[in-house]
DNA sequence: ATGAAAGCGCTAACAC
DNA sequence: GTGTTAGCGCTTTCAT
């Protein structure tokens, strides 16, 4: 702004002027402020008017791992409406290590930047209504807000494991595995727990849950298909913790001669875009992925107006029947106690 | 820092040195200071950093869409990188309009970040090199170095699309298409010179380009569809623009009765990550995305030491043979100028 | 309509 | 070992 202001041959403040109340400044030196802005290449400092109390427009989006299909959506969902509002995202994975999200919440934190979403890795929320005490906004995703002061966007996945349970007891299933991975997550264990209940309700055999490992999805799905060819009775169906894992499972289970859906229903979860255009395609508890993240931002941003109180948005997840569902073959509805070869 | 310093009944450069030089302050001191930090809620500002003039820990990563699962992967590994260095990425879209680019650096560019890593929507590389010139680093990805002043990490398009083509006439094709989208950009464009070579040298029929309008998944495939068939000759194969291009145009072909490989031969472009688990299996056209991601943040960061040259770093891409490619049906083989129905 | 001056939170060079 | 001070680029209040 010095150098502006020195080929334009005007004070600092008049280039302020021009910047922030370009009205107030005589058309011929706003011309010639303009000009000079253009000969030196100046560019406003982010940075100093931060220092000076102004907004930041940066916005830190902490997610699990952004290279998942359903959370590079979410971010794109929160990117769209943080771009309107003139604001960037910061995108970040945790890998589920809560290390790992600690350091970079502190990271984050020390830009100060106009808020924070955040996909938790654990249940220890708390850290972040201290965040938020500090002066920076937080907003949950896809955790209950619970008592906590803040604003959140949750989907009730007990409602969706539900919606998985029901469909394959619709079709006539009984026997019904859930693969999770070999970490733990509350939206996880909340499908679970609602698949449960479905089950419950219906006087049918508990879930049996098979962890997966997902560091090496080749040989994690190998495992995961032999756990669960050695139970017994062997499942009907299977509920999948999300559509990676779903479509994982399915060629798993393909190369191991068993069809699906004819042999096993396979229900997935989140709807990402792949799910619909894969083969056979997923039959899967959609969640609405970019407007969750839309949603999110909204909060956010709406943290900064005067008259703020904080919310939480819960979304109920619907389910998509595709073509990885069927009715049981006879093999398992005959002689539920029988295990197909 | 001045409520520390209060707090702890210190100066606040003593403060500052148990932050930056701790080795300097007597243990009782720091021990003070450093519980006085903690009881205050202690956040070191980046901004104020920053502007006294040191490195920031923001980098920008402008790609085409980061819900896009080769520029989410592409982001993760440049994310991978840089969390080693401590720094954290700021991930844009353009969704390959011009100005949205260009709005988006600008922004960029205000937060003083230590660089920018920018696949570019168009020709137009130059004012890469005046961000450069003013301060930030930039560094290329998908597009070629040139005659720039500027680091660059770019991939062999050329001899990737003929990768593709020489893999479809080792076959048997000798009539083969390419699936492009309604816009246009280097990358894509120098795929279909590369596939056009190929099939010159070969003194095949030079390829037909037909374009997909990808705003619209389900409507622009279907259409692409037709036109393919409408050739006379029909092609036998068709090379893709990416894996997500090939994917739904394996999906409308199946739809409209014809068989992938049987019928009509499928390559994609990327490999991305589950191109490797659809059925059937791509064939596609690989590049170590989230290896080129780690080198972009390598070649970055490493524009801040001091004897730094400006470097450009190209791959070659590979051909990953999988279950969407066979030998040309009879049919396309022995009347090659007849359109199967 | 334009300019002078203070201060945001921090670092670094220097004095004590 | 600890404190004093100047200044990074900007905004804003107040004077002219």
């Amino acid at each position: 702004m010095r150098d502006v202001a020195r080929a334009a041959g005007v004070s600092i403040s008049t280039v302020a002027n021009v910047l922030n109340n370009p009205a107030v400044v005589a058309d011929a030196t706003r011309t010639r402020v303009e000009e000079a802005m253009a000969a030196v290449g100046f560019v406003r400092s982010g940075p100093a008017r931060q220092l000076r109390g102004l907004p930041s427009r940066l916005v830190g989006s902490v997610t699990l791992d952004q290279a998942n299909p359903f959370y590079a959506e979410l971010n794109r969902g929160i990117e769209d409406r943080l771009d309107e509002a003139g604001c960037l995202v910061l995108a970040c994975s945790t890998d589920i290590q809560p290390d790992k999200e600690l350091r970079i919440l502190r990271l984050l934190e020390e830009q100060s930047p106009r808020g924070i979403i955040v996909t938790p890795t654990g249940e220890n929320l708390e850290q972040f209504e201290a965040i938020a005490r500090r002066g920076t906004p937080v907003v949950l995703l896809d955790a209950p807000r619970g008592a906590l002061d803040l604003c959140a966007v949750a989907v009730d996945h007990v409602a969706g494991g539900r919606l998985a349970g029901e469909h394959l007891l619709g079709l006539g299933h009984r026997h019904i595995a859930f693969v999770s991975a070999t970490w733990d997550v509350p939206p996880v264990r909340d499908r679970l727990e609602g698949l449960r209940r479905a089950l419950g309700e219906a006087g049918a055999q508990m879930p049996v849950e098979v962890r997966m490992d997902q560091g090496d999805l080749y040989r994690g799905t190998e495992e995961a298909v032999l756990a669960l060819l050695a139970l017994d009775p062997s499942p009907s169906a299977v509920v999948c913790l999300n559509d990676v894992a779903a479509l994982a499972l399915v060629r798993a289970l393909e190369r191991r001669g068993l069809r699906v859906p004819a042999d096993v229903s396979v229900v997935g979860y989140d709807d990402v875009p792949f799910a619909a255009h894969v083969q056979p395609a997923l039959t899967t508890v959609r969640r609405p992925i970019r407007n969750l993240g839309r949603i999110a931002a909204e909060l956010l941003l709406a943290e900064s107006t005067p008259t703020h109180h904080h919310e939480e948005q819960v979304f109920r997840p619907k389910l998509v029947s595709r073509a990885t569902t069927a009715p049981p073959s006879s093999l398992h509805s005959a002689a539920s106690g029988r295990r197909p070869r």
